[in-house]
DNA sequence: AAGTGGTCTAGACCACTCT
DNA sequence: GAGTGGTCTAGACCACTTG
């Protein structure tokens, strides 16, 4: 009954294999949000496995956050809190010390074609093509963030026929929802540059920005955004969890 | 058999008592560093469970970081790697544009009388007393970092009877070896003051700094350092991974 | 009461390392 | 070949949620 994942190897444990079948179907949206999906005893039938080999399946599903097991009542879907994860990093306070949520706004999209050094960094092939976006965050109508970002243009083109003001405040919802990557985890670097003048910031020339710069990448580990942010330090927040 | 540790409660599932029991021992440091130790089938019949048990009370200590497992050769004692952990996080780089490890100097270590703030910060008695250090960083013999350092003074009173030039380059090791108190993780916060000035940076006043808060915790999610670090923005360089 | 996930056991076989 | 951890199974009982 597993001739069908056949592609994925069969070197791989059972359980691991599982994981990937349950995977798919959760990329398919094939189970209801709301309704638990199907129990464990009754996946071990379907799959004609052991209890125990889906419960470790499950395990590491719920491990990479993608399912919430809840006892008594069954194993849901998750779905990403956005706005709870990865952008809670990344802060601006007002002069009262209240977090800010800066406004995003897409002010460009475009394909491009290959950058060397970007098209390393996605580990893409020398030749393919990117998609390129501008963006800049508001704080009060003012631009605190100019943003730029590359994505590989395979995984990207559906965002080409997406209008800018239809984008909304963050971006990853947009991933997910439109171009079915889930970003999953995120190396940042930040620095300082001088003497960097953003067409959009409008920055001094001598005014120290900081610089962050963002590999992003989805739930197989697979970079598929690259990002560099410059902002004013002024009011600037980071905070972070280390484990 | 398990009478001795009726004190961690009941009411936790065997394989969390084993687990805890297994982790006494590792803090103790019964076992050889470069020994495996005793298999799973040993502890099982040590401690009269299963295997299963056993086996996931080890799995647990695995993703503490606190053992490592090899395929054929058997479980081991992890030691700590700090400058490859959290140390990584932090660091500036040279005019070549290489990564340099400060080199740590302490300049204070004493006990003082409780800070509201920070008693508040460790979660400690609004009376019990700390351990307060300032320490140095420095970069080819000029301070890049000024370091306060607060410690509940329970878990740290060893460090008043080192002197000073006996700290080595990181702080955490030391922590482990001389007071039993392992980092796990952190959080930490970045943000800007103008207008502070540091007695160890000598800045000018109207120099823009860069402030590091951060809550370190041990294994048990407790925290037990907190420190605020003061730095120039020149060649400063932070780098951090977001799962 | 029925169904879910949570814990625990016992035992089989496999893959790897060492001697 | 002996010993280690890695995978997989089958089944018992418990804790929790819902009708």
């Amino acid at each position: 009954m597993f001739q069908s994942i056949a592609s994925y190897g069969f070197k791989l444990p059972l359980y691991e294999r599982v994981r990937l079948q349950i995977q798919e179907r959760l990329s398919k949206h094939v189970w209801d949000i709301n309704q638990p999906i199907p129990s464990e005893s009754e996946l071990s039938e379907e799959y004609g496995v052991s209890v125990g080999t889906v419960r470790k399946a499950i395990e590491r599903l719920v491990e990479d956050n993608l399912l919430v097991k809840i006892q008594g009542k069954g194993t849901f879907v998750k779905q990403p809190n956005f706005s709870a994860s990865l952008m809670k990093f990344f802060r601006y306070r007002n002069t009262q010390g209240e977090l800010i949520e800066p406004i995003g706004v897409l002010k460009k999209v475009e394909k491009i074609s290959a950058i060397p050094a970007i098209n390393g960094i996605l580990k893409l092939a020398p030749t393919d093509s990117l998609i390129y976006l501008e963006r800049v965050r508001l704080i009060d109508g003012a631009i605190m963030l100019s943003e730029k970002i590359w994505l590989p243009y395979d995984l990207f083109n559906s965002l080409l026929d997406i209008s800018l003001q239809d984008f909304g405040n963050l971006l990853y919802p947009f991933y997910y929802d439109r171009c079915n990557q889930l970003i999953a985890s995120a190396n940042e670097k930040l620095t300082f540059v001088k003497g960097y003048r953003d067409m959009y910031l409008d920055n001094p020339a001598d005014e120290t920005l900081l610089k962050i710069c963002r590999i992003a990448n989805n739930l197989e580990h697979i970079p598929v955004e690259y990002r560099e942010s410059f902002g004013c330090t002024t009011n600037f927040h980071y905070e972070v969890n280390i484990v």
